[in-house]
DNA sequence: ACCTGAACACCGTTCAAGT
DNA sequence: ACCTGAACACCGTTCAAGT
């Protein structure tokens, strides 16, 4: 076995920013949000949680920012998505559903998400948006509009997905009727996005 | 002073469910949800932390679900709503202006809002938004799809603008220059309303 | 019925100390 | 530079006890 300078007396990779958001991001996954504590991240990173201060010296507060941008920051890959896709309106599309599977796959963080934590952590996915906007031809102030209405309905979509498909809605569900979620965000995107005009 | 059969000896009212989660609210807007705690609730009530279990068996869980129900309920007053308004797109209007005013004054209990606890808490407001719909002429499942779009843009602006509006955004503000929400959330809500097509 | 007091098993974080 | 151990001031909650 060759030597891995990167591995410690321990035998055990050195801790970094990068591997405790990723270690915390497991655990929401797989606890929920409230089960994310220090000391359990510690465990999870085979460390004392104290260590992970040397790492984040702002605690607790700045995991929480590093989940909020790991998971909010997804802009629409600007030179990539128009090329790809047929127009703007379908690259707006694409990216809508990407951004939702990746808000429902860590529906524990969305919590964070709608807090004034990390402002800046969107601001690159929103511009991304504005900028497909105006390249489909929208002058400044519409695209603005337009690319935070398309963000509002993704955020809050997810968050009445999370509603409606969690374990206590059963009743709800025995009462309202099931709901095709993928189709009803569909559904919802191309009412968005078909209001947006020009194209 | 007549006699007053509520007030007990200690002469403050006996507990209730109402004035526990009124005061929970009261702390939550003025110090953060983080800042909600049972004994601090207690202090706020004139009693003891575990006072508190006798009318919110299930403890601070019971305690969230209710300020979501608090917070999150808002019907559209189906009866009131279309009379006073000029036609269905008007009154969904002015629900949404109503719901974002809510959502925004109690900014704090939003993260609760996108979480999968008391998943009942919103589906009178579901289904009132649909019922609107529906007496303007669209057909169960658009109005349905509809009615999930409109909650689900207001929902997510509602987040978008706590992240726009708080302290730690005066960077992004500097940078991108400020927004003026009230206009973005009008032109959004415009977009969304208008793409529902009877009318 | 309604509330209290003490106790338990946890939290996040500081700080001095180890290597 | 990176991590540990003990300590502190909090948490939510249980349970027996008071009135």
């Amino acid at each position: 076995m060759v030597r891995q300078p990167q591995i410690n007396a321990q035998n055990r990779p050195p801790l970094s920013t990068e591997r405790i958001i990723e270690a915390a991001l497991h655990i929401i996954d797989g606890q929920g949000l409230g089960r994310l504590t220090m000391r359990r991240l510690g465990d999870a990173l085979e460390v004392e949680a104290m260590a992970i201060y040397h790492h984040l010296p702002r605690g607790k507060e700045q995991l929480l920012d590093g989940l909020v941008a790991h998971v909010g920051a997804a802009p629409a890959d600007l030179p990539g998505a128009l090329e790809r896709a047929a127009g703007w309106r379908d690259a707006l599309r694409r990216w809508a559903h990407d951004y939702r599977a990746r808000l429902l796959e860590h529906a524990g963080v969305l919590p964070l998400l709608v807090t004034g934590r990390n402002p800046a952590a969107l601001a690159e996915t929103t511009a991304s948006l504005r900028e497909i906007l105006r390249q489909g031809g929208l002058p400044e102030v519409p695209a603005a509009a337009a690319a935070h209405a398309l963000l509002a309905f993704v955020l809050g979509h997810a968050a009445l997905e999370v509603r409606g498909t969690a374990e206590g809605a059963a009743a709800l569900r025995a009462t309202e009727g099931p709901v095709d979620w993928n189709t009803r965000f569909s559904a919802g995107l191309d009412l968005v996005l078909n209001a947006v005009n020009p194209g």
